[in-house]
This record gives C-alpha cells, sequence and structure tokens, in this order.
DNA sequence: GTGAAAGCGCTAACAC
DNA sequence: GTGTTAGCGCTTTCAC
C-alpha cells in the first residue's frame, strides 16, 4: 500500500506530522511551537519554524477548532445597509478583532425579514463562533417581549439595551441619548425658545435613543416638547419632513437624528424658501464625511464608531477567554459636537442680527 | 467508568450519536438527514429531526470542515473604509453568500499598510475558506510586479485586473470604464468642448478604470485631453481641487470619479462664484444615498453592486463547487446614469436650448 | 523539555 | 435504505 491510499491525501497540505518529521521532532512539539507554549528550547523552536517554512505549513484550522472546542472566531449581526453609521461600526469592529487574533463572521439583517435578528444570531451559532456582537439592533417585533434570544456565548450589543439571553451581556455606544442631548441643548443656547425633531425609525434603539435624549434636553428646561417626525433614515424621507416644516413658521430649529435626513431636509426647506441658518437651523447626527461640504456645512453630532467599537470588543473578548471573570466595565463615549454653518440664533428672539 | 469520563464532556452540546440513539438509527443517519442525502425514509427522517429538536442538537462546524476537506466558507478582503462604494459591495456579497448557503468571514485592508492585501488574504487562507473575494483592491507597491499572490482557492476580484494567481481568478464589477465614458459622453452631448476630470487615487484599480473611461471618451470624439486632477474619494479632496478649478475659465464640465469628490468640487466652485450647473456642469460616480438632495441634485452613474456582487459570487460558488468545469461567463453590468440638475450645456458655445 | 496515545464530532467509503 | 469502519489534523492528558 502507498502512502497515496485513503481518501485523496495526494497532492495535499502539509500536516504538522510533516513539519515534525522533517524537523525530526515529534508532532506535539510542533504543536507547542506554533502555540507558543513555553518549555520549548530556543533551537527546536527554530527547527520546527524552519521545517514549517519549507514545507509552506499552515495550522488547519477546523481540526484546531474540534479539538479545543473553541473557533477563535467572532460573530458580528450587522444590518444589511451601506448605510454609514452600520458601516463603520462593522470597520471598526473587523479592525479591533483582527488584532485581537480572532476572525470576523458576519451575518447581515434584512429590514423587514421577520425572524431577521434570531436568524442572524442563528447561523452564527451554527458556524461556532466565541463570541457574537449584534450592531444597531431593530425590535422585529414591535413588541420587544417574548422575542429573547437564548444564546450561549458571551454577546456584546451595540447601541442598545439587549434583546438577548447570554453568559455574558455587555453593551456598547449606547451613548446616543448623551449626545443627541448635547445636540439639543446647542441649539436651545443659541436662543432657540424649542427644537423640532425629525427621529429615525422608531423600530430601531438607536433612534429611540436619540429621541430620549431629545426630550430629556428640553424638559430639562422646562421648554415645550413639539410632536416629532418620523424619517427612514433616508434623504428622501428628510425631504419629506422638510416640507410640512416649512409649512410651520414656528419652526426655526431641528435636530435630525441623522445626516443624510438633515441634508434632504435642509434642500426642502430651501426650496419652500427658508433660508438655512437664519430662519431655520439644522443639527444632524453621524459627521458623514460629506456633511462638511454639503449647502450650508452641517452642525453635527460626531459618532466615536472606532473608540466604541474597540473599547466594546475588547470586553467582549475578554469576556470570551475569561467565563467566570467579571466582566470589565464600560468606557463612556465622549460626545463630539461639530458646529458648522447650519445652526444660528432664531430670526427673531435671539440676538438682534442682520435683517 | 461514567460516560462522563474522558475530557470534560458533561454539559457539553449534544453530538449526532445522542441524536442518533434517541431516535434509535445510526450515527450516519443522522449525518445523512441533515445533509440532505438521498436515501432516508420519510418515517425515519422525521423522526430524526424530532429527537434533534428535543435535545437541541446543531451540528459542529469544525468537525465537519475538518472531515470533509471544506469550511463552506467565503472570504471577503473589504477595504477598512465605510466608503459608499466598497460598504455596498460587502452587504451585496453577504446577502448573496448566505443565499448560497455558505458563511462569510471578512477581513480588510488598511490603506498605507505595506503587507495590507497579501496579510488579508493570507489571514482568509489560515482560517482555510473555500473561496475569496477580493474587492477593490489597491496596488500596495506601485509597480504590480511580483507581488502577484499565490493562493490555492479560487478568487473573484471585483472591479480590477486579477493580482493573483489562483486555480481559477474571476472578475466582476469591472465595467467601470464602461460607465465613466457614458457619463464622458453625456457631458459632450451636452455641448462641452471638452470634459476635465478628478480622478481617484490611482493606486485604486477602480480609479484608473473610471479615468480610463474617460480619456477614451474623449480621444473617441477627437477632443483635447485636459490634465487630470487627482483627489482621494473624500470631499475634502474634491474641494481642494474645486478650487484649482475654479481658477481656470476654460473649464466648463467636470467629470468625479465619485460623488463625495463631486460633492466637495460644486462646494469650491460655488463659494468661488462659478455656478453649478450654469458655469460648470458636474457629474459624480456611486449615486449615493444623498446625491439626489445636495444643491444641486447631482448627476451621476449608479454602479448597480448589488447585482454585480450577486452574479460575481454565483460564478465563484460555481467555481468553487465544480473545481474542474469551466467558469461561467461574466455578464455585462448595465450602465446607469441618473441624470440631474448638476449637468448643463456650457454657458456659451452650447444649443440654443431655453434661456 | 519532550513524546505517545487518545480522542474532538463529523463525513467518506463500502458492506449489507 | 441503512449500518460499519476509518480516518480528517489537531489539542489534550499524562508519562518520561
Amino acid at each position: 500500500m502507498t502512502p497515496e491510499t485513503g481518501r485523496g491525501r495526494s497532492s495535499a497540505a502539509p500536516r504538522s506530522v510533516d513539519v515534525a518529521r522533517l524537523a525530526g521532532v515529534s508532532q506535539k512539539t510542533v504543536s507547542r511551537v506554533f502555540n507558543d507554549e513555553p518549555y520549548v528550547s530556543e533551537d527546536v523552536r527554530r527547527r520546527v519554524l524552519h521545517a514549517a517554512e519549507q514545507l509552506g505549513y499552515r495550522r488547519n484550522n477546523a481540526a484546531r477548532a474540534l479539538a479545543s472546542g473553541r473557533t477563535r472566531s467572532i460573530g458580528v449581526v450587522t444590518l444589511g445597509t451601506a448605510l454609514y453609521g452600520p458601516a463603520s461600526l462593522l470597520m471598526g469592529v473587523e479592525r479591533v478583532v483582527r488584532d485581537t487574533g480572532y476572525a470576523l463572521r458576519v451575518v447581515n439583517t434584512v429590514e423587514g425579514d421577520p425572524a431577521g435578528l434570531s436568524g442572524a444570531v442563528d447561523s452564527l451559532l451554527d458556524q461556532g463562533v466565541d463570541g457574537i456582537v449584534i450592531s444597531e439592533p431593530i425590535d422585529e417585533t414591535g413588541d420587544g417581549a417574548d422575542t429573547s434570544l437564548r444564546v450561549d456565548v458571551p454577546v456584546l450589543v451595540m447601541g442598545a439595551p439587549p434583546p438577548v439571553t447570554a453568559p455574558v451581556v455587555l453593551t456598547a455606544g449606547d451613548g446616543a441619548d448623551l449626545m443627541a442631548h448635547t445636540a439639543t441643548e446647542h441649539l436651545l443656547s443659541l436662543g432657540h425658545a424649542t427644537v423640532h425633531h425629525l427621529a429615525g425609525p422608531q423600530r430601531w434603539y438607536a433612534a429611540r435613543d436619540r429621541l430620549a435624549g431629545w426630550r430629556a434636553a428640553l424638559t430639562a428646561q422646562g421648554r415645550t416638547v413639539p410632536p416629532v417626525a418620523e424619517g427612514d433614515w433616508s434623504a428622501g424621507s428628510g425631504y419629506a419632513a422638510g416640507r410640512r416644516f416649512a409649512a410651520d413658521d414656528t419652526v426655526t430649529a431641528v435636530f435630525c437624528a441623522n445626516d443624510d435626513m438633515a441634508i434632504g431636509l435642509i434642500r426642502a426647506l430651501t426650496e419652500a424658501g427658508r433660508r438655512v441658518p437664519e430662519d431655520v437651523s439644522v443639527v444632524g447626527f453621524d459627521d458623514i464625511p460629506v456633511a462638511a461640504y454639503v449647502t450650508p456645512p452641517l452642525t453635527t453630532v460626531r459618532q466615536p464608531f472606532d473608540a466604541v467599537a474597540q473599547e466594546g470588543l475588547k470586553r467582549l473578548v475578554h469576556a470570551v477567554e475569561n467565563p467566570t471573570a467579571d466582566p470589565l466595565p464600560a468606557g463612556g463615549p465622549p460626545v463630539d459636537l461639530i458646529v458648522r454653518a447650519s445652526t444660528a440664533p432664531p430670526p427673531d428672539g435671539g440676538a438682534p442680527t442682520t435683517d
């Protein structure tokens, strides 16, 4: 019988035994070297590494996972959109995951898909990830009742309260309410009597957070809380809302739940003859790349996506690797209000500006 | 000896033998059921499924991968940016990958990272993916010489000529030159003597493609090819280029390699007193969500990201599953020019349109 | 410091 | 239609 007998091992990738044989050591020693385990002499280590190099050896991850029970991978559930927020978060997550030596598995949810989130999480669990990050979840049911997912690995939920049951549940980036608060206060401090709000779709936690922050800022100063307009994050929905706002002379300041909607809103306002910021001030949210270059340059809130992702992932990985230890505490995200040219004092009540 | 002997199998996940035992069949039959193999009676199938359900059984992917030599996963290399193009492509890819029953592993490259692409591909290979898609690659070296990667699984390169050596190399979405051609022709047909170009960073294949398409359109009609400005995809770089163009009265039409730069460029033009589109026409590329709502609404080229991703992936999966068969042919992507309000005839020489 | 042996939970071949 | 027998290439005990 030739060694080629059995399931085709002809022309197959080299295994650790092959490396061991070439280096003149046992297979276990090869394993030790590749896992950076102690108790390997420098000489042996070098020999093994050299042999591996020569053979073009690379560890078989499936075998590793099977034997160790860990896949060294983190799964992430994102929205199936190229929206700036979710996309930025995903990029931030990838960077950190790779830095920590884990692999990233991605699953999207599609808006409107009934079993979206749970289906996505399930498919990740099928793949055997060691931890899961859920980015920007949406309430699928509307009533957030018995939807609670059951997961048996640590979970990090970005920008939201946890809709899951898991051994460890972490949250990060849930400071949107604070940021909305700051944005609203900025408008108030300019002299506006109150601030209107163009909210995001209320099925999104992020949208609800921002609305809550806006409302809190208003009530904290005893201002009236005007009725809320709701968009779908798109510039088109901002445009539609803008047409309605334009017809109402009492509107002098609008806080939008994201930049796209703010841009659509400004366009509608402008077309209706209401100048921004002279007649109406507008604040966005996200600081998308073009925000500084639209007309007028948009005052907005910048989300520290990278910092949030990094901090959250660090805690998730910690939880994955130390199942029994206490989870790391969360750090508050810095609030970053970028004041540009879309906000100004109101036309009358404010300072005696040029008319 | 209790069954708990050996490495801790206490409280562990149920295995297929457990299901088999409960269903009163052999382990192999369970495997058959879960792989949708033929030759299982309806009765047995039901029993197995029921037993699995009861136990909360889910297949161990690592074991599957180890035994079968296939991971059923596709790796994708993307840029570590939230740029609309790459982000959209990634979303499109995820959708198709999941539909075809594969898992998605993602690795980013960071601009400026020396070993970016090859490092990313390597990490994917380490993970043992069955196929790789490289999205929007950049020439790391500048001279695209000996950088050629050697990969042992099929590869799909999006929007570019293949920088790799692999058993199968597919390309998709490499129709950017055609689209740039169309955009340029649109401007020419409006009566402009020639069209200037604000290119993307030339290390990007996509940027080079668009430049080539623009140049081809110009030379096809015997027009002079003006010097090219180069940006970095950002609105800021568009703004900088816009200031230079504004100082040159002969510029009446500019084709930008993406929408962000076009928006920055328009802002610079406007600030300099050059009206868009009356004095200068501008065309973008991508059709980002806010393109229709900026001032003026942007004429742009829409890339069919979803269609491209879908078609490309279908071919990649085919290649993965039929290593010996001929690769599927590529279909040409449809060109989609969205004409909005940022383009018009030139101030003088144009056709006698309504004044 | 190093090695031998025993699985991890599945799929692949073949027998029945 | 179904079961039996071998591995897949590692990590994990435990012995030396």
